[in-house]
DNA sequence: AAAAATTCTAAACATATGTTAATGTTTTTA
DNA sequence: TAAAAACATTAACATATGTTTAGAATTTTT
């Protein structure tokens, strides 16, 4: 009796429970498509919750991703290794946002990126199995991911567009238009990696 | 008399014709979705062919995009005009692609690009309204729409990978493999504003 | 065919960015 | 709380890339 007290009590005081994570779900979803209550029910109780604690990997390069991942709560982001070792960060991910190496996911290929969370996350975790249901069974399916497909199409061409046509200073002083409070949640050397610098030059750059 | 026959003849002699150009878009289409032949002749009769000679401008910049092109043959680019007024080519698309400032179509936003014909150019038009008129009435609509966005998605997430974790000139060395004879389609200076480097460099760069 | 425009290369020099190493600070771990 | 690890800054130097200019080759236009 007191164990299970307590384990609900540090539940509450440091996390989300269960059904509040999938509120927050299907709220992500309800805001996209229309889609029935029990569809809804239907299609959550095809996923579940699952915390990482910082510097953990969400998802390893070498192996075909098995799921899509909502956060709940914390921030991760997405690396690549080049051929000298050197490690890119190439993206962040927020709050209610859905991450996942998609390319690899689509197209069933080994992931090439590394998902790490940067500070203690909270995550739902949508298998490949929930999103291949969703995809036959929902009316709305292919739309949901048309717009989640879209969303994603129209942060990439943007991100294209300022890596052509402004400086990684200029990058610097917008990014926290594209993710909020970055400067408070990940390292400088992270975010001087996402703008393709050092982190020797970023620090130079804020001098002037 | 002589000129009607002298005009389809010259079409005959330089260019597809109208049939042969929607079959060709047909085929694209349906290698992406199934549907009823009614409602694909329903589809293309709302589009309508155009032609562009080199150098000419498909969709300007400043407008917001009415339509998708599907390219039947030759080449386009697109290129983005920076705060210094230095043009930068951040995309081709060749034979049988759908081409379009996205972002700015589906936002219906201000297109910030410059589409443009490298060689004389044959094209579908898809209008917004032919679009609207598939996601309505088209059963696998949305489907045909997650599937060109998740191509681009895939695309793009390739692009941005190579832009982090390769050199300009390993990059060089490798865009034959996104757009097969690009070296004897587009002159070297748009390349080389592709790869994200000057001309001059570019040459450099196959000096050693 | 001649003229004009475009394209590619080359060299010299300028600038932006990377590399390494040292130091002090902050954060995490034990 | 002490030790260890991670982080940010700075300076000196190295390298990659940009800029300007010029000339030759190629393509397009007249």
């Amino acid at each position: 009796m007191r164990l299970r007290y307590k384990a609900l009590n540090l539940l509450y005081l440091t996390g989300k429970t269960v059904t509040q994570r999938m509120v927050q779900l299907a709220h992500a979803i309800k805001s996209m498509i229309t889609l029935s209550e029990p569809d809804l029910t239907a299609f959550l109780s095809r996923c579940h919750p699952q915390n990482y604690t910082k510097k953990q990997v969400l998802s390893p390069p070498g192996q075909i991703p098995g799921e899509i991942f909502f956060i709940v709560k914390g921030i991760v982001r997405v690396v690549i290794v080049d051929a000298k070792g050197n490690e890119h960060t190439i993206h962040f991910a927020l709050e209610n946002q859905f991450i996942a190496d998609y390319s690899a996911f689509m197209l069933k290929q080994k992931s090439t990126y590394t998902i790490e969370a940067i500070e203690d996350t909270e995550t739902v975790i949508m298998p490949r199995a929930a999103i291949d249901w969703g995809y036959t069974n929902l009316t709305q399916g292919d739309k949901l991911g048309r717009l989640i497909a879209e969303f994603y199409f129209i942060y990439q061409d943007n991100r294209i567009k300022n890596l052509y046509a402004r400086t990684p200073k200029q990058r610097y002083e917008s990014i926290a238009d594209v993710f909020p409070n970055i400067h408070n949640r990940a390292p400088q050397h992270m975010i001087a990696s996402y703008l393709g610098i050092t982190p020797v030059h970023l620090s130079r750059l804020k001098k002037q």
